[in-house]
DNA sequence: TAACTATATACCTGTATGCGCATATACAGG
DNA sequence: CCTGTATATGCGCATACAGGTATATAGTTA
């Protein structure tokens, strides 16, 4: 019961629902994460550990930077509510629009140079990491 | 964006998951779900002002009483957002024992004389009323 | 080792909530 | 109207967060 409550206390914060709006597409560096919700680096931190603590997200550190990921999208629960995110994100024109802001960052060359495809093409499988110089 | 999240807020308590899962079944007033929780009548009142107040219960008085119910399933996100407690519902001892514990006192005359089907036969059409003495 | 980049954390403040207790409100029946 | 039942609300307290600013930490490169 914890875990479920975890999750919605999680999800309970726009900002870390822009946050899982942007992850849904692949894993992320922060630095694009505070570029797209136009917050302030430690904002964008706390809320991405406060997810990584629910058990919502993984990291994995590469060079100085910090790549954030969902967590085992294959498992149950969890994928069914990233599912329903997704879903009801569709109506949501504010996370639209970072979509698109970030895609456009990425294309201007931004920190995450990697791959942008739809959660249905992400799977649970670690995306295309990037490193740059 | 804020509907969404005031739907995740309102989840993300261990009492309101509880009360939830018992009108996944159907309507129930405040001192049913007050037995079954075992919690003080002013805390439910609030959950479930909360509730309502999120947008995910509505409320109906008969007599003296007032009854709970879940709102519109019918619709989109929140019918699916439903679907989705149902299914994670499933996995929480705590909850399963509550539905049993709500069984019983049904059965043993509470308030709610209703009906206790499962949320595939509830669809959103007001349950079964029952106004005792 | 020093300088620099990317992230995280500490501290402070304001707001939201959760809970118990007492009390108010709403309805039903003499 | 007075009593009793069912539910809601006000008050006080403790805790959890969210956000900003400043600072610490980790890793990279010269």
């Amino acid at each position: 019961m914890k875990e479920l409550e975890q999750y919605f206390k999680a999800l309970a914060d726009t900002n870390r629902l822009r946050i899982l709006n942007l992850l849904l597409h692949g894993e992320l560096c922060v630095c694009d994460i505070q570029y797209v919700l136009e917050a302030t680096q430690p904002n964008v931190s706390r809320h991405l550990s406060y997810l990584k603590n629910s058990g919502l997200v993984l990291d994995r550190r590469d060079g100085y930077r910090i790549f954030y990921r969902l967590a085992d999208p294959k498992q149950g629960t969890k994928k069914r509510l990233f599912e329903f995110l997704q879903d009801a994100y569709k109506n949501e024109e504010q996370l639209q629009a970072d979509k698109k802001r970030l895609k456009e960052a990425i294309d201007a060359g931004s920190c995450t140079l990697g791959e942008w495809k739809p959660y249905s093409a992400v799977g649970g499988t670690k995306s295309v990491q990037a490193s740059r110089t």
